[in-house]
DNA sequence: AGTTTATGTCAGCCTTGTTGACTTTCCAAG
DNA sequence: CTTGGAAAGTCAACAAGGCTGACATAAACT
């Protein structure tokens, strides 16, 4: 908050090393790389039951919000609903998730997770949370905070918004 | 050891509030929206170009470091030769980057950034580190250290040998 | 009654990943 | 000098998962 009144200035008394090309560019790389092994225990575990990252994405945000509506997933995933539908109806026909039509409109579907869908829901949560658990382990609270603060600024507004609301509600 | 009033965690005297499920699916969640915004900048200038995000990684490790032969750019980017050669023989054809002949081991190709190349790099690389430059300067150095360190330790050992092969040499 | 919304579905296209098979080049060891 | 194998390139075929466009229902809204 003290900026010492700068924010902007080539320099100020506090050290701005951190905003060089350099540095930025190390964070680019760090992300690259960081996302790989993020996403690689649970596509050796789709893998297994010939599902893609696309299934898993599907799965988390139907577990994480039970009940949730076409709509509101397809705005969650950013894809279209084309292409959710496609997974949707695997997934569905594979007996992993249950498509209820809404009561008040019933226009809507709202997805839960079967019995089966929440089993593999565990088994791939489990495995990302395993790496993340000691990930955070080996950094350290505070740079648990840090890691969480910058990735929340570079998410686009619109999902900040909905990472906000997942924050909060169960 | 008093516990800090907080109970819940059986464990020791330092809170270990920040490894509960929650909060690890808290990261996944933050690396999944944040990934998305890390690649939304470059994703729209690409389109212009009609490559794709393949592209950019190519010319980006080819930026990094010139002269790197196609077996290492394969290594670093984890995709088979087949895949990397479509995308580099569309950045050849283009005349974005240059593939020269080994001189000491002719059967080598060093990859280099045509002006041309060079140009659209920095459009690209400008614009991501665009946005993670305000997301570092709104959290600050010690956010962006732990951010850092979090990183890195998601990585499987062998792309953190990468990236940290990258942080030195130039 | 007519419009809008939520969802589903079909068809076709693109990018980017995969395997497998095969060739060319060329270094290096026998 | 010959041969084995590594590095690179190429062709073919395929799959996942994005996309667009068009169209069909059903239900809600006005």
């Amino acid at each position: 908050m003290s900026d010492r009144g700068t924010g902007q200035a080539p320099i100020s008394g506090e050290s701005l090393l951190f905003l060089t090309d350099d540095q930025l560019r190390r964070g680019i790389e760090a992300m690259f790389f960081a996302y790989r092994g993020f996403t690689a225990d649970p596509d050796r575990i789709l893998q297994e039951y010939a599902y893609g990252r696309a299934h898993h994405r599907a799965i988390h945000f139907i577990k994480r919000s039970p009940g949730n509506t076409v709509n509101n997933l397809l705005d969650i995933l950013g894809v279209t609903k084309q292409s959710l539908n496609r997974v949707l109806r695997a997934l569905i026909e594979d007996g992993l998730v249950e498509s209820r039509i809404g009561k008040q409109d019933r226009r809507e579907r709202h997805l839960f997770l079967t019995e089966t869908g929440q089993e593999l829901e565990k088994e791939l949560s489990e495995a990302q949370r395993g790496r993340m658990r000691a990930a955070y382990r080996d950094a350290g609270p505070d740079a648990v905070a840090g890691f969480r603060q910058v990735l929340e600024q570079i998410m686009d507004p619109e999902m900040r918004r909905h990472f906000q609301t997942f924050k909060e509600g169960s």
